[in-house]
DNA sequence: GCGACAG
DNA sequence: ATCTTGTCGC
């Protein structure tokens, strides 16, 4: 990751007893607001397995914004090391997404995280984990919930609720199409939740996720036809 | 002890 | 997440 000097790694091979308590450590690592500066470049992240579940590969899409051009792509796959456990799952996901990263060619200014943000019980869900290794600006996208209660949502599109915990405001659900299942939108890193939203919204167009999701949903799920047209655009 | 439980 | 075809509904 030559554009991120600053990587704050740290080991994988954890107990899951001390990957909650580093959970806990890092969680306070998390900056919950900032309004970023002019956003160019914006990245979706997702996960996908092959070999039955033994290989994880991870793909990051770069789009630019506020245009959604496909400007990027990189695909990475690692041996998975842990299965996945409602709470820990950044653990099994970052390293093939750190690895993906790595292959970039151009520096996204936000990162768009399939998964939750601080809407997680440690208050340290993927996207606040990327987001602190690397120190990029990041959301939680998650297309469902983990913790937390909310409000019963309008089916329109846009509405939108407060994601509560413990008292504690955690993140909104959106609805980001009409009769559709809403969207758990929380702070990953460095980003307001009103300012995290904002973005996820300006990255929507006729379907239920944003498109910076949709690239690299389509790209990690090694889907012929994506991977071919990715390819088409950038011309490799 | 009984549910709930990102991907 | 992944295994999988057609089908019901907005």
């Amino acid at each position: 990751m030559g554009w991120v000097p600053d990587l704050n790694l740290h080991r994988w091979d954890l107990s899951y007893a001390e990957a909650r308590a580093l959970q806990t450590t890092l969680a306070r690592q998390v900056i919950q607001h900032g309004d970023l500066p002019e956003i160019r470049y914006v990245a979706g992240v997702d996960v996908g397995f092959e070999e039955k579940g033994s290989v994880t590969r991870a793909a990051v899409a770069v789009l630019a914004f506020p245009g959604l051009e496909l400007l990027d792509y990189a695909v990475a796959k690692v041996p998975t090391q842990m299965p996945y456990i409602p709470g820990l799952l950044s653990f099994r996901e970052c390293p093939a997404i750190l690895a993906a990263l790595s292959r970039l060619t151009v520096q996204p200014d936000l990162l768009f995280c399939d998964g939750q943000g601080i809407a997680h019980p440690r208050r340290f869900g993927v996207a606040c984990h990327i987001g602190v290794l690397t120190g990029l600006p990041a959301i939680g996208v998650a297309k469902s919930r983990l913790c937390g209660k909310s409000a019963v949502l309008p089916e329109q599109k846009g509405a939108r609720a407060e994601l509560w915990d413990n008292n504690e405001l955690i993140g909104n659900v959106v609805r980001s199409r009409t009769a559709v299942r809403p969207l758990y939108i929380s702070i990953g890193h460095r980003i307001s939740l009103n300012t995290a939203v904002h973005y996820v919204e300006a990255c929507l167009t006729r379907y239920r996720l944003p498109e910076t999701t949709r690239w690299a949903d389509a790209l990690a799920s090694n889907r012929g036809q994506a991977v071919a047209r990715a390819n088409q655009i950038l011309g490799r």
